[in-house]
DNA sequence: AAATATACATAAGTTTTTTATGTATTGGTG
DNA sequence: CACCAATACATAAAAAACTTATGTATATTT
């Protein structure tokens, strides 16, 4: 568990995708899924997670069902027509994001004296 | 210039790896630079920049030579040892976070019941 | 019975970055 | 040559995004 710095600005993104990929999920679901998949790697923790979750459904990013588990209620989460195309904004942006960092950390070579471009 | 949310853990990740390249280079310049790789998509401000650079050499990750220019004057930074290995953790540790969001963003198939493994 | 896992929530504090300002020199252009 | 843009540094207030800490309660496992 050390993506920690960076993990700061893609947990919207990370929640989201999820969501797209579920179609309907709680808030502690999200927190497993996301250690599963990383192999403990991206941990979310729940002070971060439940007010961006919040948030989203603020925004009308996201729809929520609550269904009761025993006594327990759960809040189930899935995305707006809105939320959804969010959703592929911020992977898109992601993405492209890595490949712009990749021209820092990986530039192209200088065309330089002796290698003329014909 | 769309990189905001994104660019938030990776300042530090950014200028470390522009002075790993470079030998030294002075604020203004690594602000010029990371517009110029990156086709103006990430823009470094000002306010970020200098703040950082001095918690840099605090942290004696880098050292500065003060040179005038006519009647300016231009801190040219450099790393220090523990700077270059610091820069190479960072970069390191950005692969590893991009490969792990790869992993939410893009996962590998699931073995299902059709598919054994021999 | 006790410990751990499930499931939500919020609040205080920290870190990081943006926005706004400030100062001063240098170079180019009408 | 006056003015604007670029060069070059700097800091401070405010916002944003998280971490850490704490709280509550139910369910499951040992």
């Amino acid at each position: 568990m050390y993506s920690k710095e960076l993990l700061k600005g893609t947990l919207r993104t990370v929640v989201m995708e999820l969501l797209a990929r579920n179609e309907k999920m709680y808030g502690y679901e999200i927190t497993q899924k996301v250690k599963e998949l990383t192999n403990g790697k991206i941990v979310i923790t729940e002070g971060a997670l439940y007010p961006l979750l919040h948030k989203l459904e603020a925004d009308g990013l996201v729809s929520i069902e609550k269904v009761a588990i025993g006594k327990r209620i759960r809040k189930y989460y899935s995305l707006t027509d809105n939320g959804s195309s969010t959703a592929q904004q911020l992977v898109e942006e992601f993405a492209d994001f890595v490949a712009t960092m990749k021209l820092i950390i990986d530039p192209p070579a200088q065309p330089g004296y002796g290698t003329a471009i014909v």
